[in-house]
RNA sequence: GUCCCCGUCGUCCAGAGGCCUAGGACGUGGCCCUUUCAAGGCUAAAACACGGGUUCGAAUCCCGUCGGGGACGCCA
């Protein structure tokens, strides 16, 4: 039997990191295991639910790399896929337990009648798991408006789409008797659970919007690209066995077992997220990240897959965490500084002379061949002429390249830029002295 | 309060009775590289919650304590 696992969120607008884990979590079974994966959508609180906020979860998932085989916008042989629209089906299911004496009314709401004894199963990540129907109560499966409770939809839904198991969040374990339950009672055999631990903030409590970033998308704002957090992600509360960190999506479909999951909760690092999206932004290739780097400003740069892109794209990539930093970064290989930071002036270029030295270099720059190496002897001989030390002239110069004193490596920057930028510059800020 | 889950470095993950003087990663400190900032390399500090068992031998099994988390809705 192929294996058929889903994501079950409930439309809240956008999806949350703990949300986006799990649904990776059974990607990546159903993936690894040549399964289907399903999403659908439990909106049956007619309260709380709008079909506008489906999308920001749909968006999620297809931003992290997840895709779905059956759900919205495609269908599939189990259509529909929104509770909203199976209402007849709970109906059916709660009048048939209400029948067979499973069930009882009770001022106008359907309950199900808790027979006596316990009720176990085994779940996947944490063994078997027992607890006594005397504490469990006559749980409410049909509301007195006719819509169903979580516990009934859930069971209706899985046994009709065929699901074979059930990956979710923790919290659901002491809900997992209670649909054991129903799927005795309508004559069905439960899929097989895997309840994975919960994802804290650093305080150890639930993640909240107190712990700033929850949802998926608020990350990519901040930089982040998908492949880190999707890594990030797959190594929170599961591990590989191995002492390797640093996965594509296919690796780790190749290697994820439900086993490896840990019992304990998992708390969100940040830090160790900007370690894995520095380290994937390294491997994206020139063409991906200029595409994913849209804006405005790359446009009138003119930032592209051209060789000088690539050669700038080369210097920055050591030197960034985030997609978000690298238009700052960018920008003095287009534009010539329009001020100098006061503290670098002050710190660099303070003592008289300055302003000749760097006329001087210009001068030099002229003539010389445009080669690193070429420039890098053509600087010091002129600062051993001058008997002045190579960094004057070097932070100097980095100055009038970019304003600032942080840069990458002066004389690869120089080529980059071209001798006409460099001259100009350099003219500027000694002007400027 | 009742029920359930969990308890290895600050954090994430290894460890499924001897291979553990407990391993890797992030972060932190130091050193190297060096024209700045990064990146990179090397290195250091850092943990088996506690108490009882079982066993020749326990981080690994059992019990208790403590601690953390979750669930107890006509929410999902």
């Amino acid at each position: 039997m192929t294996p058929r696992l889903r994501f079950a969120p409930s439309p809240t607008g956008y999806l949350h990191v703990g949300g986006a884990r799990t649904a990776l979590f059974n990607w990546l079974y159903a993936r690894r295991h040549g399964g289907a994966f399903i999403l659908r959508i439990e909106d049956t609180d007619v309260a709380r639910s709008q079909a506008e906020m489906v999308t920001g979860i749909l968006d999620g998932l297809r931003w992290l790399g997840i895709d779905w085989d059956e759900g919205p916008e495609i269908g599939g042989p189990h259509a529909p896929y929104f509770q909203s629209e199976r209402l007849e089906r709970y109906r059916a299911a709660a009048r048939a337990l209400l029948d067979s004496g499973q069930a009882f009314e009770d001022g106008g709401a359907i309950r199900f009648k808790v027979p006596p004894g316990k009720t176990a199963f085994t779940d996947r990540v944490h063994g078997p798991i027992e607890f006594d129907n005397e504490h469990i109560e006559s749980f409410v499966i049909l509301r007195s408006d006719t819509h169903p409770t979580y516990h009934l939809s859930v069971v209706v839904d899985d046994i009709d789409m065929a699901i074979t198991h059930v990956v979710r969040g923790d919290d659901h374990i002491s809900n997992t008797p209670k649909q054991v339950l129903l799927y005795h009672a309508f004559g069905k055999t439960p899929p097989s659970f895997a309840h994975v631990p919960l994802i804290m903030g650093p305080d150890k409590q639930r993640l909240s919007k107190r712990h700033g970033a929850t949802s998926v998308m608020e990350y990519e704002k901040q930089g982040y690209i998908p492949e880190a957090m999707f890594n990030f992600l797959a190594l929170l509360g599961w591990g590989t066995g191995s002492n390797d960190e640093l996965f594509t999506r296919d690796e780790l479909i190749q290697q994820f077992n439900l086993d490896g999951i840990s019992g304990g909760n998992a708390v969100f690092n940040v830090e160790k997220l900007d370690w894995f999206n520095h380290q994937h932004l390294v491997r994206l290739s020139d063409d991906e990240i200029v595409a994913r780097l849209r804006g405005a400003r790359l446009d009138a740069w003119g930032l592209g897959t051209d060789t000088r892109s690539a050669s700038m794209l080369a210097l920055l990539r050591p030197r960034c965490k985030k997609l978000t930093d690298l238009p700052d970064q960018l920008r003095p290989f287009f534009e010539d500084p329009a001020a100098y930071d006061a503290d670098a002036i002050k710190k660099q270029l303070s003592l008289p002379g300055c302003a000749d030295h760097l006329r001087a270099l210009r001068g030099s720059y002229e003539q010389v061949e445009w080669s690193e190496a070429a420039l890098e002897r053509a600087l010091r001989e002129l600062a051993d002429a001058r008997t002045i030390k190579a960094g004057l002239l070097i932070h100097g110069t980095r100055i009038a390249m970019t304003g600032r004193m942080v840069s990458p490596g002066l004389f690869e920057m120089l080529i980059v830029l071209g001798r006409d930028t460099v001259l100009r510059r350099l003219d500027r800020l000694a002007a400027f002295l």
